[in-house]
Formats: C-alpha cells, structure tokens, sequence
RNA sequence: GCCCCCGUAGCUCAGAUGGAUAGAGCAACGGAUUUCUAAUCCGUUGGUCGCUGGUUCGAGUCCAGCCGGGGGCGCCA
C-alpha cells in the first residue's frame, strides 16, 4: 500500500478513517472514508462525511454509525481526540488537526516541489492555442485563447506532462489567397512598398479583398426583379464582372502559391512575416510562452490533405454525398454527431475541417499526442466534436504507442463583452486592437501606481516596470479568474482595483512578504528555511492549512482545465496572508523561535503564490 | 426544427464526485493605522439558487419538462 501523499492532511485522514471503518464495518471496509475541508471554521478544521452513506448500506442509523467509526478511529497524533462532541447534525463527524501536526505537514509540503512531483506517467499533451490569421490586425477576440491556452500549458508542465504548444495560424486558402493577390497587384503597380507594409496595412488590404471579390448575385437578381432602372443594373452587373474577375485572380494565386511560384510565395511570406511579429510580440508582452517554434499553420498541412482524403476514400471511411466527401458520425463511438463532417467540398476544394484533421494525424501519429486540448472559444464546439469524431473513425486519433485514443477536450470559453453586455467593440463599433488594449491597461496601471506610491520614491524607469507588471497581471487575471466558458465584462477598473479577487491584490500579497525579508538580518533570512513551525494563533493556522490545499488544487486544474479553481485558490491564501500579516507580527514577534516560525511560514507563502502565479503566467514583482 | 452553453445577493462571480444555516469580492454602513508597503484587516446589512415536477435520509448540484438569454447546425474559416 502506497504511503498517502504524506503532507496532505486530507489523504492522512482518510487513510485513518478508513482503517476506522475497516474495523467498526468489516464487511464495508471499501467505503469512502469522504475528508473534506470544514465549510466552517468554527465547526473544525476538516470533516467526514462517511456516516451517511454507509447508513444506507447497512441499514443503521447514520448516528450510530459515526458514534462506532469515532471509537475505532485512530487519531491521536494527528488530530485533536474525537469524542461524542465530534459528531454533529445527521452524523457530520469533525476534526480539529494538532497544532504539531500542522506544522509537521506543513515542513513536509515544504520541500523543493512543494507537494507536486512530476507524475508517475507523463503524457504527451498537445495544446492548441492562440490561432491567428494571416493579415487580420489582433483585437480582444484574441485575448482569452493565449492567455488561458499558456496558463492550461504551464499546469500541465508544472504537473510534469511533455506539453507541445501549436499555434494553429490561418495562414492558407483562398482569403489569403485574395489579399496576396491584391497586394501583389498593388506592389506592381507601385503603390504599395511591400518592404514597408504595416499590419494595419494588411488589415486593410484584406477588407478590401475581400469587398472586391464579393459578388452581389443576389443583388443583382433582385434588382432584375424589382425592375431597376438601366443604370443600376448596368453598374450592378459592372460589379458582378469586377467581383468575377478578382475571384478568378484570387484562385490563381492559391494554385500559384500550392506550387510555391516564387514570386506570389514571397508576397505571402511577407504576409506572414508582417503577421507573426506582431503576434509572437504581442505574446511577449503578454507573458505567454508562445515563440516561432509553436506555430503549425494551416499550410504545412496543404500538401497533406489530398493524399489523406484519398486514405480516407480507399478505406470507406469517407463517402459521397450530394457531390461532396463526408464522414459521418452517427454512431455514438464517433460522438454520435447528426451533421457529418465535410472533408472535401463539391468543386473538389478542401475546408477547415480537412485541414483540423490532418492537425489531429499529425499530432497523435508524429507527435505522439495522448492529450488534445483545444483552447478555442465555445463555438467551434461542434466543428471540433465533428473533426475529432472523424479523426476518431479513420483511426487517425489512435495513438500508435499506447493503442488507446488521444484524450480530446475542448477548454471552451466564452466571449469578452463591454459594460453594455454587448461584444466589446470601440464606441464607433470597431474592433478594438489588442496592442491599444494592452497599452491603455499599462496607462491605467502607471497611474495607479504613481497615486499610490505615496511617499515612496520609485524611479521612474522602476515604476514603469511596475506598471507593467501590474497591468499585464490585471489584464490574465480578469480573463482566469472565472469559469471560462463564461462571458465575461471587460471593465478597466475592477481589474485594476485594488481590493477583492484582482491581479495587483495577488501581486501585493507577495510584495509584502518579500518586503519583510528584505527587512529581515541576514541571520534570519538563512535560518528561516529550516525553523520549527508552531502554529498557534488563528491567523496562522488558517494561513498553514490553506498552505496545504495547493498540490491538489493544482492537480484539479490539470484534470478539469479550469484555471479560476487556481486563482481563487490563490486568493484565498492571499487573504489568509492578509488576515495573518495583519494579527500576527513577524520580524517583531515576541520571541526568537516564534519569529523563525513565521519567517518559515511567510518564505513558505512566498514559494506558493510565486509558483502558482507562474503557473498562471502571471509576472509577479519585488516591489510596487 | 434539432444540438450546445448560460441563468445564484443591488453589481461581478465562486460553489469537484449530491451533504450541516448557499459563500466571496464590489457597492452601502461601522470600526482598526506612531505600517514588517493601509494597494490592508475586522464587523454589519443584503438570497423564493429562472420556474414546475421527480429521484434521495438529504438537491444550487442529478433527471424530465417549461421560461428567459447567447451560440451553433453539408460544401466560409
């Protein structure tokens, strides 16, 4: 029997509690011995819920059978004597830890992994985040996949999986093949410097592509219909011809760039380039670990998909249907999904949804995927269910080391709405840039921190820096902090405040206590690591066992890919701190083995909120 | 029409495998400061958990049906 994860109080109780159960109920020895965390403080520190469900089983009374688990339990060093007192309500029994005993979990939770060491069986774990497209300035739509995608990465990592990021760029098809063509007819003609062009230029120039290659058929059917004068048929149909030609012009450029004609191929890696700076920046800035490496655009695939769609053909797996090649996955082992996936259109072109298949073969058949994780908003939650189902039937999502298939899970989330519930959009309804986002944040920031400095002088280079820190910290903060699926309102000053569940509120928690060893002589500073912990006072053991909660907090966040279970986590410990910080002095303590402990519990702290606010991708700071 | 998601305090939101009197933060009100950074802490006020049934000793949580909001649904990405 493997030892309990030995600093957790949670799964030492349990083991004691089931050693109890084993004794009082042999024939029930398998019962959830059910540890939880008291809701209340005042009732204890922890609880078992065990008497309930077992009353059922046995047909007693839940009463008695708390009454005979209390007599059989073996507590004694570990938490405060169980008497008939201990039992409350149905049959609620309550546990008080020892003060001794908390500071011996709390010594073993302080080690070099602090209660998370790399999992026995790590995964291959792919990760799909981020997804620009190629000539389309970034706005807030682009937000939450990075921010949340990274934060879900570094957990995984953190847990000690092998995690592959893939920034999946739309950077291939006939949109980009119309801007390519539109800006290589403009740079011909001298009236654009390719070498110069902007991403706000190229955000232009795809409008208009797309505006010159839209063919009003419709339009000009009606017209006919409604019996419009000459003129406006003539200049409708004029359009129409225009549109025809553009579109015609777009297609060639796609065959020319298939064949990678040097000429087109260097326009569209201009596109690319222009594109990727800006968006691999933009990642810098935001503290999200995605670089070149991670981008796998949608045309490293383009020479794949004819073959495998012709794999999918040979072996039945695809069929035709109204002209076009589909799988279907009506059978509930391919998510029994009504609507088919299309993996080849009429004319004989390719779709998105070719394209994420080829992805799903790529990365459980060469990358070794045993995990994949979509960080994509919720929308495209049949589009995936649809493209993993059919990857699912060709076989494709059958991982070739462990025969079993890759693990999908789609970490959906919802949309970033402005105060007036509606997408946010600037007040003239555009998108709104994410650089001018992230700028005006940092803005607010500064003149937080200015405001609040008070009579501290910080150098200007230093409060900058700060800003920074703060504004990106507010900015991921207010995108993990609730369940992401979610919509949420994007609103500058609650992210900004400095009270509740915020970035700086986190940020200044552990500022406060780097600030006391900072503080501290440098005797202290070495001995601290290594004290007694005694726990007495409230604030203490409150801030010890939210200490102790944090392994698996993290593990919960691996398995359900909801980060907001971490940060209000961490703000919980970063109340705690708070409370803690504010009752109970530390370097003024009354006496010296008193004042190690509680150097020991703030350094232990300190760890904590780093290491999870690291894992969140959150940037954290010395000073503010 | 079918499918997915959401509905909890005035506001913004937590509530894992069903467990005690449903919790935070903001706002409002009242306290604490010769500060280890008050960007803090303590307290008070505030709820028919969208509605109705069902399962259960026990339902915000599970099931069914409604209501309200958002999104998606064969050849756009």
């Amino acid at each position: 029997m493997p030892e309990p994860a030995s600093f957790d109080p949670v799964a030492v109780l349990a083991e004691r509690f089931r050693a109890a159960i084993a004794r009082a109920f042999p024939e029930a020895a398998d019962a959830d011995p059910m540890i939880t965390a008291s809701r209340q403080a005042n009732l204890g520190d922890f609880q078992s819920n065990a008497a309930m469900p077992l009353a059922k089983r046995l047909g007693k009374k839940p009463r008695e059978i708390a009454e005979a688990i209390v007599r059989n339990a073996d507590l004694g060093d570990v938490a405060e004597p169980l008497t008939k007192d201990s039992i409350a309500g149905p049959g609620f029994i309550n546990l008080r830890l020892r003060a001794d005993t908390l500071g011996a979990l709390l010594s073993r939770l302080d080690s070099p992994d602090l209660g998370l060491p790399p999992v026995e069986h790590p995964q291959t774990v792919v990760v799909d985040l981020m997804g620009v497209n190629l000539a389309k300035q970034m706005h807030v739509g682009h937000l939450r996949s990075p921010i949340i995608g990274d934060a879900l990465a570094r957990t995984l990592e953190r847990l000690g999986h092998r995690v592959i990021r893939q920034n999946h760029v739309g950077d291939w098809g006939l949109p980009i093949a119309m801007v390519t063509a539109r800006l290589r007819r403009l740079a011909a003609a001298g009236t654009i410097d390719l070498s110069r062009i902007t991403l706000d230029d190229l955000d232009r120039a795809y409008a208009a592509a797309q505006a010159e290659c839209k063919r009003d058929l419709e339009g000009l059917a009606a017209a006919r219909r409604f019996g419009q004068g000459p003129k406006a048929l003539a200049e409708l149909e004029e359009q129409v011809m225009g549109a025809e030609a553009a579109f015609a012009e777009a297609r060639q450029t796609l065959v020319k760039l298939q064949a990678h004609d040097p000429e087109t191929f260097a326009v569209w890696q201009r596109i690319a380039d222009v594109t990727m700076q800006v968006c691999l920046a933009t990642c810098e800035r935001l503290h999200v670990n995605v670089t070149a490496e991670h981008s796998a655009g949608e045309s490293s695939y383009a020479a794949e998909l004819a073959p495998m769609v012709a794999d999918l053909v040979s072996r039945g797996i695809a069929e035709e249907s109204e002209g076009a090649l589909v799988v279907r996955l009506e059978d509930p082992a391919y998510g029994g999904i009504k609507e088919p996936c299309i993996v080849r259109k009429t004319d004989g072109g390719f779709l998105y949804a070719t394209t994420d298949v080829a992805a799903i073969r790529r990365r459980v058949q060469k990358l070794g995927a045993d995990r994949l994780i979509y960080v994509i908003d919720a929308r495209q939650n049949l589009h995936l269910r649809q493209v993993y189902g059919a990857s699912l039937r060709a076989g494709y999502a059958i991982n070739p080391r462990s025969g079993k298939p890759a693990e999908f899970q789609h970490a959906a989330f919802g949309m970033i709405l402005g105060d007036d519930g509606r997408p946010f959009k600037t007040r003239t309804g555009d998108n709104v840039k994410l650089a001018d986002l992230l700028e005006e944040t940092v803005e607010r920031a500064e003149r937080a921190v200015a405001q609040r400095a008070g009579e501290r002088e910080i150098p200007a280079s230093e409060r900058r820096a700060i800003a920074e820190a703060v504004g990106i910290a507010a900015i991921k903060h207010a995108d993990l902090c609730n369940d992401r699926i979610k919509d949420y309102v994007f609103s500058f000053d609650r992210m900004l405040a400095f009270e509740g569940n915020t970035g700086p509120y986190l940020l200044y928690a552990l500022v406060r206590i780097r600030s006391i060893f900072r503080n501290a002589d440098a005797a202290s500073q070495a001995a601290a690591p290594a004290a007694t912990l005694a726990l007495r006072e409230a604030g203490e053991k409150s801030l010890g066992l939210a200490l102790l909660r944090y392994p698996a907090v993290v593990r919960s966040v691996g398995e359900s890919l909801e980060p907001h279970r971490l940060v209000q986590y961490l703000f919980d410990l970063a109340s705690a701190f708070s409370a803690f910080y504010d009752a109970c002095p530390v370097l003024k303590a009354e006496t010296e083995a008193l004042r190690q402990s509680r150097l020991r519990l703030c350094h232990l702290t300190a760890r904590v909120l780093a290491d999870g606010l690291g894992i969140l991708g959150i940037p954290t700071l010395e000073r503010m």
